[in-house]
DNA sequence: TGTAATTACTTCATTAGTGAAGTATATGGT
DNA sequence: ACCATATACTTCACTAATGAAGTAATTACA
């Protein structure tokens, strides 16, 4: 009743693509990377040398598609990969200097948009918006 | 400081990524469409004839896009289009019989959506989350 | 009236995701 | 030790979006 009247779902994924167009914009101006691969390059940044499965999970993204992101950060040189030597099926993915250097580019613009979403919403209601939308992740993790 | 704190940009992505991904499964299962198609629909048939200009403005998706939706929802025959007789640029768009069929179907999925949203938050925090949505998405808003 | 600008849409190359099916490599139980 | 099952990743065909560049049709104005 209250989330149809509200179209919750329609709210939520217009709010999500605009600040997403928002965000590649000025991510790709400063680094020539987009958000989604900051997000990857960021998580394998910060874990050492991680599996694709790893970082999959803690995006929400199935195999393939990590398949194809890993294909194209390596391409970039923005990342290196070398076999586990405990298990030959993972792949153990690390940052290179490019890719470290390409975070610390997209600081910046990523300050910005923090900003523009400060603008919008006062710091109480920003936490109340991050324990809202864990809430819903959590009630829609299914993988 | 607030917004990156929370890592509210991450959040949002993910909580709008896992809902479309049960949403779709949903819709995909009940009506042979995805959320993109039955959002383009819902648009088209409560809108009477209406340009593709029209329904990307409302999505905040660009005229390409739409230029690729619209052509799968005609291959599906859920959709018609036809030039208007005022202007030789625009199309037209109204649903098909089965775009309206359609549309119907995905009604009891999108219950279940709304009823799993429900189950993690209140109706005032529905009502909350919803103003929070908006104002993001005013602030991010540069079409 | 002619031309310049704008508008509606298309095409193309690219990124990013899905799910199903496949290939190796572990691993667990008999 | 063997086989079934699970796990990590890949491949494929597809949907969905972007932005840049292009084609017509319309509109604005000098």
């Amino acid at each position: 009743m209250s989330a149809s009247k509200h179209r919750l779902y329609h709210r939520l994924q217009v709010a999500a693509h605009r600040l997403q167009k928002a965000a590649d914009r000025a991510v790709l101006d400063a680094a020539e990377i987009t958000t989604a691969q900051a997000a990857v390059l960021s998580i394998v940044a910060s874990q050492g040398p991680v599996s694709q499965r790893e970082v999959a999970n803690q995006l929400g993204l199935n195999e393939s598609a990590m398949t194809a992101m890993v294909g194209r950060l390596l391409g970039m040189k923005l990342l290196e990969r070398t076999r586990d030597e405990e298990d030959a099926r993972v792949w153990r993915l690390e940052a290179s200097e490019r890719g470290r250097a390409a975070l610390k580019q997209i600081d910046k613009p990523f300050r910005q948009i923090n900003q523009t979403i400060e603008s919008a919403l006062s710091a109480e209601e920003i936490a109340q918006l991050a324990d809202y939308l864990d809430r819903i992740g959590k009630a829609f993790k299914r993988d």
